[in-house]
DNA sequence: GGCGAATCTGGACAGCGTCAAGATCGAATT
DNA sequence: AATTCGATCTTGACGCTGTCCAGATTCGCC
């Protein structure tokens, strides 16, 4: 509580703050933990006794990251009327979250530095993938353990959304890229509906 | 030339065979410079001569990686007669190299640790870049400066397969990571395909 | 009130990237 | 043919990193 007790009281909380700081600023790749408890103003030693190491902080992140993500999807789906609304704006919501935290997506998806066998991080990630199957057999109206056309539409749907989000934050795709933000969020939308069609 | 001479001879070539080991071994974020020179069986610090620092080694590389990227691409081509057929291919060994050079891939596309305003690698992408333009520009008939449809289909083709691409990497999309190889192929066809229609 | 467990500190160690100074060699010049 | 010069490579140093360890501090429970 007193702001300078030996005894922190909810480091871990303030920790991960400044590790999402540190993420956003450095990038997973010179992101650094004696950098995240120096910025808590905390020794270096002490994130240890929360996560064990390195690994076990991003790890922790990764997973409220995707949980964020999850929760973004959900926000952007509020919008939607239609299955085909909500797929559409769980994409856009997929996207947005991507290019609003660049380095965190970039955690959660591509990097070695955070223990993707973790339980929790496993779960949530799982949880943002379970949501995807439930939107797209909303439409097509089967499961995909027994469709095959399901399947595929989950793979596509998801590897467009994916790609556009990736590729945007590589700064690769300028015809998207450098468009206006209203002709912007029009060419996202019409990219991601294009993968809709059931075969 | 001798084994044993205090000058290499050929060590920037050398260094860039065995920092693509390291690469594959340890992953872009493990990725050590010592390392490296401990490999080549050199000092420490013999890297700096050729490529200034880390980041100048990682950019080599991911140059190198772009151009072999684009013969894979082509290479895969040769088996198409279509245009069509052509982008689909080249789609194919967009993927194949991906699931092919894992590490590399995420340099060239996700890293912040090679330097993207490098001369030599931005034309090395850039030409990865304009070949996919002149395989749609083929298709629609126009090209991208003029005709917004065609500007469409790239960014859509392109983030389709590069979505794809980076699931696979990521170990997420089950569906398609655990068919067998042949069924495997064909829905990474089908998929990709997937993305071709005009509007 | 005291005791055990959880929390946090400070020091140590090896490995990292980078810089500077010196050793070695190839090749061009004289 | 000897010498000089620049390129190449080594060695040592510095500050940073992650992790381990022993000790100090505090919380919660008996």
């Amino acid at each position: 509580m007193s702001t300078a007790s030996y005894h922190h009281g909810d480091l871990r909380a303030a920790l991960l703050r400044e590790a999402e700081v540190e993420l956003s600023e450095n990038g997973v790749e010179k992101f650094s933990l004696r950098s995240v408890a120096k910025r808590a103003g905390v020794s270096h030693a002490a994130p240890a006794h929360h996560f064990g190491d390195v690994a076990g902080m991003l790890t922790a992140l990764a997973a409220e990251g995707s949980r964020r993500f999850l929760a973004t999807q959900l926000k952007c789906e509020e919008r939607a009327k239609t299955p085909e609304e909500r797929l559409l704006e769980s994409g856009v919501g997929y996207v947005e979250f991507a290019c609003a935290n660049p380095a965190l997506f970039r955690l959660m998806f591509g990097s070695r530095r955070a223990n993707h066998g973790d339980r929790d991080l496993h779960r949530a990630s799982e949880a943002a993938f379970d949501h995807l199957i439930d939107n797209v057999s909303a439409i097509t109206g089967k499961r995909p353990e027994d469709d095959r056309t399901t399947r595929m539409m989950i793979s596509r749907v998801w590897s467009q959304a994916h790609g556009l989000a990736d590729l945007l934050l590589s700064g690769s795709p300028r015809y998207v890229a450098d468009l206006p933000p209203d002709e912007r969020e029009a060419a996202i939308r019409e990219i991601i509906s294009g993968s809709f069609a059931e075969k």
